[in-house]
DNA sequence: AGTGAAAATACCAGTTG
DNA sequence: CAACTGGTATTTTCACT
């Protein structure tokens, strides 16, 4: 994981199609080269995957919410993951500090199907706290594409 | 964007590297047929673009962190779009309901970067309030496939 | 939906720094 | 040891019928 891998995955994460062809060029390697190093970093598990950028709003799912729940018993957790894991409506599940116990973020395509998650598929869990949702109004910055440039460690 | 449309997108969402045949013997569709609808969907912009996923720990960013910001007035929320859509360890930036103005994900290398990020990206902004920083201790699920199956609206 | 041309990719050897 | 060259086979994409 050198420089140049960095280059080659921050070009990737932008465009994803580019063949190896276009890559070498722009970051100054055959196109050999290019594939042994993208067959390195698919092997090592830092590219861990290739996929499309949809977007929310025009395939209808208007509705991004950030859920905060809080779990009462450490032993309700593993059920709680499971759910979470299970629901195609939740794209994020972090386990943060603070207050709550864990952050979700849940893109539903309207405020009827948030209540519907919010429903059966939060609260008719066991040992489920309380509950605090905000909605996203707007998002000025929505992005996968990590900071590779110059931060990370070597 | 029909069954159909949702459901290629949806194969490319997992898969994002599928040949034109697989993806027709998936859905039943000619290799022609879905390089129709692709091109379809790139074109309406449905299918925003073509990446990759990258392992953030395995490229050296452990650090996920949840910031939320409250801007004193709206003249000054210009500034802090334009810097948040300038960072690239501000991942997202998201207008929130509630007590903040806004909520940020963002990923660094360490919690020195953090530091650094919250001095130099955010504190030195004009108008800034405060902030409410929470760290993702781990991530049980964290993806962008958006719930094409079922949801959202025809 | 099917055909054929063009392009991209995977794979292989040998060679160089 | 990693990277380039060069050549080929295979696959995939694209334009057109």
């Amino acid at each position: 994981m050198d420089a140049m891998d960095r280059r080659l995955l921050s070009l990737l994460q932008d465009q994803g199609r580019s063949s190896y062809a276009d890559l070498g060029a722009a970051v100054g390697l055959s196109v050999s080269g290019v594939a042994d190093r993208i067959r390195r970093l698919e092997a090592s598990g830092v590219l861990q995957g290739w996929t499309v950028r949809v977007d929310p709003v025009k395939a209808g799912l208007d509705i991004l919410a950030f859920i905060f729940v809080a779990i009462e018993r450490p032993e309700w957790e593993p059920g709680f993951l499971t759910r979470m894991r299970q629901r195609p409506e939740v794209l994020e599940c972090h386990h943060v500090t603070g207050d709550w116990s864990y952050l979700l973020k849940v893109r539903v395509g309207s405020v009827a199907d948030l209540e519907g998650f919010l429903a059966t598929g939060l609260k008719d869990l066991p040992g489920l706290g309380r509950t605090h949702t905000q909605l996203a109004l707007s998002s000025p910055k929505e992005t996968n594409a990590l900071p590779l440039a110059g931060g990370g460690k070597e």
